[in-house]
RNA sequence: GCCCCCAUCGUCUAGCGGCCUAGGACGUCGCCCUUUCACGGCGGUAGCACGGGUUCGAAUCCCGUUGGGGGUACCA
């Protein structure tokens, strides 16, 4: 960490944090760690009104979920704490203060009617504040007596260009960037002040964010030169604005997008490299042929000025492709371990597990562990092993001819001598296949069904080994009509 | 309205003037494997938005058009 490249990421907790945050996230996670700089976790609670504890808690858990690690934020602290903008209200008041008595902000009292009142007025084209408070009069100033007003910025004459780190200069000419409120009237600071401040005293050199808010970079340019001026701020940081995440259709991916919600990926059961690594792509590619990646490999290959400028639209089926490969990257003993928790969670294994559940599971994780693309598909296939008799039950049917079958089964295993896979087999084939004449998946169905539950499970002689003789028959038995 | 950004298969992308009759992945379609579902293998499908330039040569550079998106708050 001694490059002096510090990005940060900076969320509100506001709502459940979806999956456009964590790209921002791990696109500056990657930068920071890709250039052996320091990743700074701030959190921008500075409206009351929005923010909750329970949004920020939710927010630490899925950022350690993802598996982000910071040098310096909430919970481990660092050189420019507090990281929670709530906890600094005493700085700002102080910037506010500075800022006005070198001029560069001014009181304002006009109200949003006036200032429309006014534009229509005059027939301007610009939008936006008109600047009419800039140069007010005592007189002027008295006849508001009464009315707090927020503290504007003096936006400077002339054009304001930076080179954007993933789409090259931009240039705004001011006459279309309005003096703009750094405060409330109640003296609260708003995201335009706390913002670049906050930037400027943790020294963060790139700032990496979405493109949301390219149009904002022209007054925090405006607003740097003035902190460097009152010796708030070193220098000015690059920007980068990375390029959006949209939902199905064109349409911004809200953070009331079921499809959003990071926590909703979490309990689908997908591994958050393979969610990462989805996200990823989405204005990245590692390489021309290549899409499956850890993120240690994209540290090593991360470069910003390989962003794709255009918004990706976040698609689900593929999110699930790349998932899935992570899943057969994992070790058995890996995914077992993952596949825990969404056992529990079921209900399906006490916490911790018991002897015989360890034995049972670790016995059955390498039947699914090639056929499933989140961890909650072991749940679906693996359930009816651990299920209580008494609560198993069958979510497809069997058909008439399936009775016959469930019939000629039984009897086969009943009189099995021993209770393996291969024993199994070749009974169930000898009654079935060859006793009945059934095509082999005329035959396996019924039984698969009667004992697991569902025509889709795993490997049905393997499982039926695993089941136990006792139950397996107990369920065949109860599949007669 | 004004300002800004963006534009390669349905989707995510590779491509940064000749290697492109445009490559990969997901999806989709067909086939193989097969006791279900998956996995895996093979093959097919489909794209440089449009119009002008620049150049010996453009998906790649420039301009315009069209189309999308964002901003224009005492939200962030």
């Amino acid at each position: 960490m001694t490059s002096g490249v510090r990005v940060r990421f900076c969320p509100s907790p506001t709502g459940s944090p979806h999956v456009g945050l964590a790209r921002t996230a791990l696109f500056n996670w990657a930068f920071a760690r890709h250039h052996g700089g320091t990743f700074v976790f701030r959190i921008e609670d500075t409206d009351a009104a929005r923010d909750s504890q329970e949004s920020y808690d939710t927010l630490l858990e899925v950022m350690r979920w993802l598996g982000f690690d910071w040098d310096e934020g909430p919970e481990v602290g660092g050189p420019h704490a507090p990281y929670r903008q709530s906890e600094r209200m005493d700085i700002y008041a102080d910037v506010l203060r500075r800022l006005r008595d070198a001029g560069h902000t001014y009181d304002c009292y006009c109200t949003n009617e006036e200032v429309e009142a006014r534009r229509k007025a005059s027939g301007s084209k610009l939008m936006g504040y008109d600047g009419f408070c800039r140069e007010l009069t005592p007189e002027q100033r008295a006849a508001f007596a009464g009315r707090d007003p927020v503290a504007r910025f003096r936006m400077p004459d002339g054009e304001l260009t930076f080179d954007d780190l993933v789409r090259g200069d931009i240039t705004f000419h001011t006459d279309h960037v309005p003096d703009f409120a750094v405060s409330r009237a109640n003296g609260q600071p708003l995201y335009t002040l706390v913002n670049p401040v906050d930037d400027a005293l943790m020294e963060i050199t790139h700032v990496l964010r979405g493109e949301d808010l390219l149009s904002s970079t022209p007054r925090q340019l405006a607003l740097y030169d003035a902190l460097q001026e009152i010796g708030v701020a070193k220098a000015t940081p690059r920007f980068g604005h990375l390029p959006y995440v949209m939902g199905q259709g064109n349409k911004k991916l809200s953070k009331r997008d079921p499809e959003a919600s990071l926590l909703g990926y979490r309990t689908q059961g997908f591994l958050p490299e393979g969610l990462l690594n989805y996200l990823a792509l989405l204005g990245w590619a590692i390489s021309g042929d290549r899409d499956i990646f850890s993120m240690e490999e994209m540290v090593a290959a991360f470069d910003i000025g390989d962003v794709n400028p255009n918004p990706a639209r976040f698609d689900l089926k593929k999110a699930e492709a790349i998932n899935g490969a992570h899943m057969r990257l994992l070790s058995l003993a890996d995914m077992t371990e993952r596949v825990v928790p969404y056992l529990a969670g079921a209900g399906l294994v006490s916490d911790p597990m018991t002897d015989d559940q360890r034995t049972l599971l670790d016995a059955a994780m390498p039947l699914v562990a090639e056929r499933i693309n989140k961890l909650t598909e072991a749940v679906d296939m693996l359930g009816f092993l651990f299920v209580d008799e008494a609560a198993f039950e069958r979510t497809d049917v069997i058909d008439e001819p399936g009775q016959d079958v469930v019939l000629a089964s039984y009897d086969a295993l009943s009189t099995l001598p021993e209770w393996t896979t291969e024993a199994i087999e070749a009974g169930l084939r000898a009654a079935l296949v060859d006793g009945l004449g059934l095509k082999p998946r005329l035959a396996f169905g019924p039984v698969r069904v009667a004992v697991t539950g569902s025509r889709v499970s795993p490997p049905l002689f393997e499982s039926l080994e695993l089941l136990g003789r006792e139950r397996s028959l107990a369920r065949l038995e109860a599949a007669r009509a």
